[in-house]
DNA sequence: ATCCGTCTTGGACAGCGTTACATGAATTCT
DNA sequence: AGAATTCATGTAACGCTGTCCAAGACGGAT
């Protein structure tokens, strides 16, 4: 409604500048809302809140940034762009792209907060947006193209969002329904009991998360010097 | 707006038991629940529109069922019962691992409304409770016990997770921000032009997931007759 | 000095989960 | 029978949320 998209594209530097008025920057809302949901936690994302932090009023966050979706999607949009700085390694072009998946994985799990915003927004492609560039880069470096590179894309981002939301799960439960006590306390049924006690038990997630990732990236991506993409 | 005793009263006449009090039973207020959520959708279920729905003050659902969370939990577990029923098809081993991941996946999307409400509430894994159960007596079919089986149900879980999440976003977000757009519309950088074009449509996600469950089935069991389990 | 576009504010509205308290009905006790 | 106790429900309120509206305050242009 408001004219937010102007004022974006405008990309006004001067924020603190003598000419205009010492006020409010997008950017700024935007920063403080990262800090804030970075240390208090996603939820304690509100509106008021936010104004408080910055001893603004509330209603002043709406004329700059808009919607609490707006501000949201931008807040996201901004701390995903943080995300892509890191260089890729690796030498041959499975491990890059293993090595972008592990990017994505650990940058989401670094800022769990953000990301659990991002999950419960539906903005987790947009949070992972140039991390998935760079993966399509490396899966062009393979080779991979046209639909086979979204396919490809699809899938292993697929498998790693599942990973992430495992992990995010995992410490915010009230631990009375956790994964491990909602299987381990299951009714005694015909399964082995190494393998109750073992459900009971939580799994090491990061070599999990590699060993699964790795078969994934194999069916997807040809080897070196090969051909076929599918098993 | 509030229905008064005389309505109330007119209409809960009828005593559902002969010997005891007449009124409101925990699991008529969960199946009403469960209705509402999926006719209505996930964030439809609030405490006054399910009371307003039975025709009951707010507060009798909490005498019942207790906080939200406890109605969500109750609600979530209710419902991943009613989906264990169908039998599970195959002959392998590997096949019939494949065909739960892909009960939890089909029936995941055919209440899709549940399923988001579990995920928003942390309870998936309380909402596939039973089919992963399921998933466990097949491992052990296959000769996978002990840690080695939490560790295949863990990856196979995630993955399966993993996609369902990305279906549920892709019919929810704003169309804005959706992943076709989000990464299609990028910047032209180095990437081929089939590739961009590729990722601006979407991919068939039902037969992506049959493939990529079945590269991360293969890695995690044993084929028959065999040994090894990682690649 | 006036006007106007930019920015900021206080106050309201509707809705949310949750609780304290009161009230009525059904069962049980004396 | 009548009284006491448990069970079930209703009313009203508290504090919180996102959002909008009308009205101010400031700076530059006319």
């Amino acid at each position: 409604m408001k004219t937010s998209q102007e004022s974006a594209s405008a990309e006004v530097v001067v924020s603190h500048g003598p000419g205009r008025r010492a006020g409010l920057d997008a950017n700024e809302i935007l920063d403080q809302a990262i800090a804030l949901v970075e240390s208090k936690g996603s939820t304690a994302l509100t509106m008021r809140r936010l104004a408080a932090e910055l001893g603004v009023a509330t209603t002043s966050i709406y004329w700059h940034v808009g919607n609490r979706s707006d501000l949201i999607t931008a807040l996201v949009t901004r701390h995903g762009e943080r995300l892509a700085q890191m260089p890729i390694e690796g030498t041959t072009a499975r491990e890059r792209i293993l090595a972008v998946a592990r990017m994505i994985w650990s940058s989401a799990i670094d800022h769990r907060e953000v990301t659990r915003l991002a999950a419960a927004y539906g903005a987790s492609s947009l949070h992972a947006r140039q991390l998935e560039l760079a993966m399509a880069r490396e899966l062009q470096e393979a080779a991979v193209v046209g639909t086979a590179a979204r396919d490809a894309m699809r899938a292993i981002t697929a498998c790693v969002g599942g990973f992430i939301v495992a992990v995010l799960i995992d410490d915010l439960t009230p631990s009375s329904l956790r994964r491990t006590s909602v299987l381990g306390g299951a009714e005694a049924n015909d399964l082995d009991p190494s393998t109750l006690t073992a459900l009971s038990e939580s799994a090491d997630l990061p070599t999990l998360f590699d060993t699964t990732l790795r078969a994934v990236v194999a069916s997807v991506v040809p080897a070196d010097l090969s051909a076929n993409a599918y098993l």
